[in-house]
RNA sequence: GCGUCGGUGGCAGAGUGGUCAAUUGCAAUUGACUGUAAAUCAAUCGCCCUUCGGGCUACGUAGGUUCGAAUCCUACCCGGCGCA
């Protein structure tokens, strides 16, 4: 992996540049959708990669689950498998030690609504009773399946491995989501052990990254004329879009992945600082920013972080993804975001549009025969009717989710886009002030 | 025509003397969703008053019994089934 910096904001942390894979590049600042299980929720891969998408996330506690780490790096690795020729990251499981964990059953996520610090109640009562899906345990964490109920016990080590048998292009090490309503105390607690499972991870993936090529020999020869179809096909595709950009083909081994330790420490600045300072001293190739935020903490968090953080080294906006913050991470310096909300939102009937958000099973779209956002690109946008998509969603059809997510997928990578274009061209405040004063109303 | 079973809120379908403006499901209306236990979840869902709460009209129609009726009785109307 390697990156390079073709840009800087003047007068802040942004910059843009190109993150080179074996798998391709990435052009940064970049939005990642994310496939947990192997797939970008109800799409075709070519669907992805035509809306504009160069790079997508998959989960290594879901793969690990089901199919099974071993089975995918049987089946050759995460490209082969999935039919996804593009860099892929896989996140570690970290975030499930807290999905599944401290913010199991609770009115807990990713961003939380408390915005006044003194309303958060500390959440690190002794819950040990609460029903929880994972347990923190002394050098590792129990997760309860969701699936059938069994127990599994991952440690950073066990991560790491599962991460290299899927083969991914970028890998995270093991860490601990805590959300910002942990007191002081417990937020240290978890931020040494995020340290310390982040030089294990290390530890591990040197270890495991002499043994890479053994891990992917060559793909025996099946001899049939179905591979050989395929790969002519895959040739030909890209051949017709003009995406030649690798000599490898899709049915190679990957190489060694790329290694992103990770920054937490709530929402203390000293506690980020330190773990920013920590994390950045080690030899990851790149990081990631990670936590739970109240939405007025995550721009100081970030700014905390990143000017801390190896300027020369990527750095990747953990699981956030609504606009405004894309573009508040961007303007402070992160390279690569991946979010959940556009793809869920779609499936839940929420789209993205210039002006806001909108439901379009709301009534109002019921004969709204224009496109779901005037002037949009979108395959769907240039294809359908708002009130088609409406009407889609209401009578429970599997296309509303298609359709939906590539719209919604296609604004998000585009606003990335335009951003990086903007940064690029020295025009970025504009371009934010531009879409922040549409987007509010 | 006779017999029989039944007619409940947009629909389906509970309830069978008071705790019923009426369980539940669907539909409808709106909202939420930020490293995906999520094609999920939540709220509202007779009318009126400002919330607590109160008022009004409602279980085919019209009467009746009763302190009290969606629930019991009578007649009528409508529907299913059976026999003519």
């Amino acid at each position: 992996m390697n990156f390079q910096i073709e840009k800087k904001l003047k007068n802040g942390l942004g910059r843009a540049g190109v993150l080179q894979t074996s798998h391709g590049e990435i052009h940064t600042p970049a939005f990642v959708p994310v496939g947990t299980k192997a797939t970008v929720k109800s799409l075709a891969p070519e669907q992805v990669r035509e809306l504009g998408a160069e790079v997508i996330l998959a989960n290594t506690y879901h793969l690990y689950l089901q199919p099974g780490d071993e089975l995918v790096r049987d089946a050759g690795g995460l490209h082969k498998f999935m039919h996804w020729d593009g860099p892929i990251v896989t996140d570690s499981g970290g975030f499930q030690v807290f999905s599944l964990g401290a913010a199991y059953g609770k009115e807990l996520s990713k961003v939380t609504k408390i915005t006044d610090p003194s309303l958060m109640i500390p959440e690190r009562f002794d819950d040990s009773d609460a029903p929880r899906l994972a347990k923190i345990g002394q050098d590792g964490v129990s997760f309860k399946s969701h699936l059938d109920g069994s127990v599994h016990y991952i440690t950073p080590e066990k991560s790491i491995e599962i991460q290299h048998n899927l083969g991914a292009d970028i890998i995270f090490a093991f860490d601990e989501c805590t959300s910002p309503a942990e007191d002081m105390k417990y937020q240290k607690e978890a931020l040494a052990r995020t340290h310390a499972w982040a030089k294990r991870s290390l530890n591990m993936h040197k270890k495991l990254a002499e043994e890479y090529p053994l891990r992917f020999p060559r793909p025996p020869q099946r001899g049939g004329l179905r591979d050989a179809a395929c790969a002519l096909s895959l040739r030909e595709n890209r051949a017709r879009s003009g995406r030649i950009t690798r000599s490898e083909n899709i049915l190679q081994p990957a190489s060694v992945p790329a290694l992103f330790g990770i920054v937490q420490g709530g929402r203390d600045e000293g506690l980020r600082k330190e773990s920013a300072r920590f994390i950045g001293s080690l030899d990851f190739d790149g990081f990631g920013i990670g936590g739970s935020f109240a939405k007025i903490d995550m721009s100081s968090a970030v700014k905390w972080v990143n000017e801390i953080l190896p300027e020369e080294k990527p750095r990747h906006l953990l699981g956030i993804g609504e606009p405004e913050d894309l573009l508040m991470g961007i303007e402070n310096g992160v390279d690569l975001f991946d979010c959940v909300a556009p793809t869920r939102n779609a499936r839940n009937g929420t789209l993205y549009t210039k002006y806001g958000k909108v439901n379009i099973t709301n009534a109002k779209y019921k004969e709204n025969f224009g496109p779901a956002e005037e002037g949009c690109g979108c395959y769907t946008c240039r294809n359908y009717s708002a009130a088609y998509l409406c009407h889609l969603f209401r009578g429970k059809e599997m296309l509303a989710a298609t359709l939906a997510t590539i719209h919604n997928l296609f604004f998000i990578t585009s606003l990335v886009k335009e951003a990086r274009q903007a940064l690029m061209d020295g025009r970025f405040p504009e371009f934010k002030d531009g879409f922040l004063k549409s987007w509010r109303k």
